[in-house]
DNA sequence: AGCACGCCGACT
DNA sequence: GTCGGCGTGCTC
C-alpha cells in the first residue's frame, strides 16, 4: 500500500470538519485512530487521524503533521466511528468529541500511589449470596456472549437488580472480557461502590465527577492498560477506549442526568446503545420506573424485556396510603370548633404544622417508639418559596433570572439557578410601605418543625445545601447506618440509590411539588420520584414499610398508580397522552434555543428562524412530515442574565430530523451577533 | 477554543 | 507618538 497523501485530522476546535494535513517529514506515518500534533493556525495543538484523502480539494496550502502523539493510545474502531457517529448525531464538532476520549493530564509522571485517601478503599470480598428465583430466570435469559442486544431489566426497588449486574459482570470477566457500568452521579455513593468492591476487588476502576484531574488520569490508565476490568463510573465514563468492553449495564436507565446539558449534548443511554450496537455486544438498561422511551420499544419487541416482581428474602413492598392535604385542612377546623367546646381533647394534634397531618404524625412517633427510622421527602429546598410584599404583592425576584428568590435560613434569599443571594429586608423595596412576608414552604421549614415536634430525636438535613461535598453525603450514610440519626428529611436527593435498614416509614410531605413543571414528561417524572421516594421503606424490615403520600391531588395518576405498584398501568395511560399529543417515543424531538441579553433581539431572531425553518421545508419535500411548535419563551424567559426563545422540531424519522438541523448549523450567518443558537438533538430538560 | 489582527481611547 | 482594551474572524 503506498503511503497516503492528504490526512483527514479531527483537531481540538469548534471546528464542524477535519482538516487536511501532509505526512510528517520524519517518524512513523500515522494511521487511523493515532493522535497527532499539528499546527494550527499559530500554535500547535492535538488531533486525531479520521482517514486519507487523495486530493487537496479546497486547494488550501497544507501544513505537515508534526508528529504521532506518543502519550495517547491509538483509538480503534469500532469505538472511534463511534465517536464519529456521536459528533454526526448531536452536531457537536468532531475535534472536541474526540478530545474527551482521553484523560485530563498526561500520563508521564508516574504517580507515587499516596495511602490516605485512594479513590477505592479496600474491603474484604463478600460471599455470594443466594438468588431468588426471579433473578435466576433473568439471569437464563442474558447470555454475555452474545452479540448485540438491549435488555431492559425493569425490577421494583428491592428485588435485587444489583445482584444481576454482579452475577453478568463476573461473567464477563471470566469470559477474558470488561465491564461498563454506568449510574446517575447522585448514587454514585459509597454504598453502591462498596459492593462492587466486595465482590470484585481491585478489579474495579471508578470515574466520575468529584476527582481530581490525576486520579481521573489514574483510573483511566488502570483500564485502557488492562490493569482493571470493570469500570463504575457517571455518564462520562462512557467516553473511556475501554479495550474488549463485553457488556454495558445502564442502572436508572430513565434517570434526566444521563443527558448532558451543555457542550455535546448526548444522551449516555443512547449513545451507550449505539456502541454496543456497532461494537457487538449486550447492554443492561435497569430501573425499577423505565422511561416511556425504552418501555415502548421494549413492548414493541425492540428490546428484550425482563421483569422481576418480587422483593428479595420475600419482603413485601410496602403500603402506600394517600393523605388529601385538602380533607386534612378541613378537619382541622372542625376539631377547632370542637376543641372550643372540649378544650381537653388533641392538645398535640391541634398544634400540628398545616403540612403534618395525624396520620403521619403518630405513623412517625410508632417507629420512632419502635426504635425504628424515618424519612421524610420535599422536593423543595429552602425556608419559604417567596417573598411576598403584604400590601402592595410585590416579589422578589432574581435580578439575572425571571424567578422568585426562596427564603433560607432566617434572612437569607438564594436564587435556586444562579448564584444570587441578598438579604432580606423586612420593608418592601417597592411600595416602602409593606412588610415582606415568607409564603410556602422547604426543607429547612420542614426540619424546624420536627425539632419542635420532635424534639428528643435526632433530626438530620439532606439537600444541596446542607450536603455538597461526597464526604458529607458519607458522613450522613454512615450515621443513618449505624442508627445515630432518627428522622431523616431531605429532598430526592437522598431518595436515590440509598438502601436504609433501620428505615421502615417514609412521608412524602408534599406530593404535588415539582407536579406543575410545563412539559410533556411531568406526570412521568413525578411518578418516577413518587415510587423511588416511597421505595425506600421497608426494604429489610419483616413488616412491611409504610408509606404516606400527603398531596392537594389525590386522584393524579402519578399518585394513584404508585399507590398501586402499578408501573406498566401508567405506562400505558401516559402512553396513550404522548401519541395522541404526537411527542416522543412516537417522534423525535430536536430543540432550537436562541438566547441573548437583548429580549426584543432574541424574539426577532427566534420568529425568522422560523421562516428559514418553513423556507427549507418548502424547498426540501423530503421534510414535508416535520412540524414544530412556537417559538415561544423558554419556561424561564431569562436565566442568568439571557433571554430564551425556543423552538420545538417533532419528526417521525430521526435520519430527516438530523439533515434539518444540520441544514440550519451550516448556515447561521444570518444570526445577529450577541445572539446564541443552540441545538439540542432528543432534549430532556427544556426549561 | 486560542490567537492575531485591528481599531479606538489614554497615557508618559 | 505607543500601550492595551476587547470585538471579529480564522484555523488545513
Amino acid at each position: 500500500m503506498k503511503t497516503p497523501s492528504f490526512y483527514k485530522v479531527a483537531v481540538n476546535a469548534p471546528l464542524a470538519e477535519p482538516l487536511l494535513y501532509l505526512l510528517p517529514s520524519k517518524g512513523d506515518s500515522p494511521k487511523r485512530g493515532d493522535s497527532v500534533i499539528v499546527p494550527l493556525g499559530s500554535r500547535n495543538t492535538t488531533g486525531v487521524v479520521l482517514g486519507f484523502a487523495d486530493t487537496n480539494a479546497g486547494n488550501y496550502l497544507l501544513k505537515e503533521i508534526i508528529q504521532i502523539n506518543k502519550e495517547r493510545p491509538r483509538l480503534k474502531d469500532p469505538f472511534l466511528s463511534w465517536l464519529e457517529w456521536l459528533s454526526e448525531y448531536y452536531l457537536h464538532p468532531i475535534g472536541l468529541v474526540m478530545e474527551m476520549a482521553f484523560p485530563p493530564k498526561s500520563h508521564r509522571k508516574r504517580k507515587i500511589k499516596s495511602k490516605k485517601n485512594p479513590v477505592l478503599k479496600e474491603y474484604s470480598k463478600s460471599s455470594l449470596p443466594d438468588l431468588t428465583f426471579e433473578q435466576n430466570q433473568v439471569l437464563e435469559q442474558i447470555s454475555v456472549q452474545e452479540q448485540f442486544k438491549v435488555h431492559l431489566l425493569h425490577g421494583v426497588t428491592g428485588s435485587g437488580k444489583s445482584e444481576v449486574y454482579l452475577r453478568l459482570l463476573d461473567e464477563t470477566i471470566k469470559q477474558g472480557k470488561k465491564g461498563l457500568v454506568l449510574v446517575p452521579e447522585i448514587s454514585l455513593t459509597p454504598q453502591l461502590v462498596e459492593r462492587f468492591t466486595r465482590r470484585f476487588g481491585s478489579a474495579c476502576a471508578l470515574l466520575h465527577s468529584h476527582l481530581t484531574p490525576m486520579e481521573k488520569t489514574e483510573q483511566w490508565w488502570s483500564i485502557v492498560e488492562e490493569k482493571k476490568q470493570i469500570l463504575i463510573g457517571a455518564r462520562s465514563a462512557l467516553f473511556c477506549p475501554i479495550p474488549n468492553l463485553g457488556i454495558i449495564i445502564i442502572d436508572e436507565e430513565h434517570e434526566s442526568s444521563f443527558k448532558q446539558d451543555s457542550q455535546l449534548r448526548y444522551h449516555a443511554r443512547d449513545a451507550a446503545i449505539m456502541l454496543a450496537k456497532m461494537a457487538q455486544f449486550p447492554i443492561v438498561l435497569g430501573s425499577a420506573t423505565p422511561s416511556l422511551e425504552s418501555w415502548a420499544r421494549a413492548q414493541e419487541g425492540r428490546y428484550h424485556l425482563l421483569q422481576m416482581k418480587e422483593r428479595v428474602a420475600n419482603r413485601s413492598l410496602p403500603n402506600i396510603s394517600v393523605i388529601d392535604l385538602r380533607a386534612e385542612r378541613r378537619k382541622n377546623r372542625e376539631d377547632e370548633v370542637e376543641s372550643h367546646f372540649a378544650p381537653q381533647r388533641l392538645p398535640l394534634e391541634k398544634s400540628l404544622p398545616f403540612w403534618m397531618s395525624k396520620q403521619l404524625y403518630h405513623s412517625l412517633l410508632k417507629a420512632l417508639s419502635a426504635k425504628e427510622q424515618g424519612a421524610l421527602f420535599l422536593n423543595r429546598r429552602g425556608l419559604a418559596q417567596l417573598a411576598l410584599c403584604r400590601s402592595c404583592g410585590f416579589k422578589k425576584e432574581c435580578p439575572h433570572c425571571a424567578i422568585s428568590l426562596t427564603l433560607h435560613h432566617g434572612k437569607h434569599l438564594v436564587c435556586h439557578y444562579c448564584d444570587y443571594n441578598e438579604q432580606l429586608s423586612t420593608q418592601c423595596s417597592s411600595c416602602l410601605s409593606g412588610e415582606i412576608q415568607p409564603l410556602g414552604m422547604g426543607t429547612e421549614l420542614l426540619e424546624k418543625d420536627i425539632k419542635q415536634l420532635f424534639p428528643q430525636a435526632r433530626v438530620a438535613r439532606a439537600d444541596r445545601d446542607e450536603i455538597t461535598g461526597r464526604e458529607e453525603l458519607e458522613e450522613l450514610i454512615r450515621k443513618v447506618e449505624q442508627r445515630e440519626i432518627d428522622i431523616l428529611i431531605g429532598t430526592q436527593m437522598i431518595a436515590k440509590g440509598l438502601d436504609f435498614p433501620g428505615l421502615t416509614l417514609v412521608g412524602l410531605v408534599m406530593a404535588d411539588v415539582g407536579f406543575s413543571l410545563p412539559d410533556f414528561r411531568a406526570g412521568e417524572r413525578s411518578f418516577q420520584i413518587l415510587t423511588q421516594m416511597a421505595g425506600r421503606a421497608g426494604r429489610h424490615s419483616l413488616h412491611p414499610g409504610a408509606v404516606f403520600i400527603q398531596t392537594y391531588n389525590p386522584n393524579h395518576p402519578s399518585i394513584t398508580f404508585t399507590c398501586d405498584h402499578d408501573y406498566s398501568g401508567f405506562a400505558e395511560k401516559e402512553l396513550e397522552i404522548r401519541k395522541e399529543l404526537n411527542y416522543p417515543p412516537f417522534c423525535r424531538l430536536a430543540l432550537l434555543r436562541m438566547q441573548s441579553s437583548q429580549l426584543q433581539q432574541t424574539e426577532m431572531t427566534a420568529k425568522k428562524l422560523k421562516s428559514i425553518l418553513e423556507l427549507i421545508q418548502t424547498q426540501h419535500p423530503t421534510f414535508a412530515a416535520l412540524e414544530w411548535l412556537g417559538p415561544a419563551p423558554a419556561p424561564i424567559l431569562k436565566l442568568r442574565n439571557k433571554y430564551r426563545f425556543q423552538l420545538l422540531i417533532k419528526s417521525p424519522d430521526p435520519g430527516h430530523l438530523k439533515t434539518f438541523c444540520k441544514q440550519i448549523i451550516y448556515n447561521k450567518k444570518w444570526i445577529p451577533r450577541g445572539v446564541e443558537l443552540i441545538i439540542d438533538i432528543d432534549p430532556i430538560n427544556m426549561i
